[in-house]
DNA sequence: TTACAATAATTGTATATACAAATATACTAA
DNA sequence: TTAGTATATTTGTATATACAATTATTGTAA
């Protein structure tokens, strides 16, 4: 990809605003893959990821607020996200007995069972992304990455 | 930034899934400061980024489609957008006299005024989240960019 | 000229997201 | 116990975004 032609600039960019630019071109195309990949199943980026953090708390049920903690981009609200997923039946919510503010959420069989086909396709469009980088490349790309300023 | 202890798994995560999470991570990080530092000017990210569009035009006029292809995310409303930068009078907007079906879009001496503001702010937020990169390092992060699939 | 296709923008609708305020429950110190 | 504080979630509201449908205008071929 070219910056300059893409964003259809003739002037001179700047290298740190241009290199900011190309990163979030970047990071648009890889939303836009996934957000395709996962369509075909009717849920978000986001309801993806939840899926994940649930299926990786392996029967032990999540409440709201490690969702968020764990979740890649942080929603401020979690609760309608969910409530997505529930009428999707993929999780199922309950009220914590121990504390009663508190909500346990879990993913069912049918959840579990979709999200393993969306892996293999959000997995493949992973792959193809990534597919010019070399493993070297990749270590290389994760310690530069490391070098943002959060 | 340790990914693993973002986002709180323990279980090893495969390199490709982790450069993507990883990426992402960074692309939410940006956006967040960008917001930031937009935000005491009360315009989003995304129209900063029409606003340079059309400074970019020197005096030029542009239409919607013109817009819309410069623009880094593309959104699928830009008279919207544009609206709200009519209501501030960053921006006005007239119909094209000899094709009626387009209208020209110009930003105003106000908008140029807030629009140097605000640029001075984005680059200090440019620079400080690239603080830890050399010169070498911002090029090869440019050419690692490059090596994604879109 | 007129019908049809192409172009450009706008509008409608559903969902997503940010942020603040409200609600419900639990904890704690007087 | 009770008042006040902390925690956890939900709700309200405004704005953002995606996508499809609609409107307006122009170009073109019969």
């Amino acid at each position: 990809m070219n910056v300059e032609e893409r964003i259809k600039t003739v002037g001179k960019i700047p290298m740190e605003r241009r290199t900011i630019i190309h990163f979030m071109l970047v990071a648009n195309t890889i939303n836009e893959q996934m957000a395709q990949a996962l369509k075909p199943f009717d849920v978000s980026i986001q309801q993806f990821n939840v899926l994940r953090i649930l299926r990786g708390q392996k029967g032990k049920p999540a409440n709201l607020s490690t969702i968020n903690e764990r979740m890649v981009t942080k929603m401020s609200n979690t609760t309608r996200l969910v409530d997505k997923l529930i009428l999707k039946e993929y999780v199922e919510r309950n009220t914590c007995p121990s504390n009663r503010r508190k909500i346990e959420i879990l993913i069912t069989l049918k959840g579990n069972e979709q999200l393993s086909k969306m892996d293999a396709i959000v997995s493949e469009t992973e792959t193809n992304l990534l597919q010019q980088f070399s493993t070297n490349e990749l270590e290389q790309l994760n310690i530069l990455l490391n070098k943002f300023q959060s």
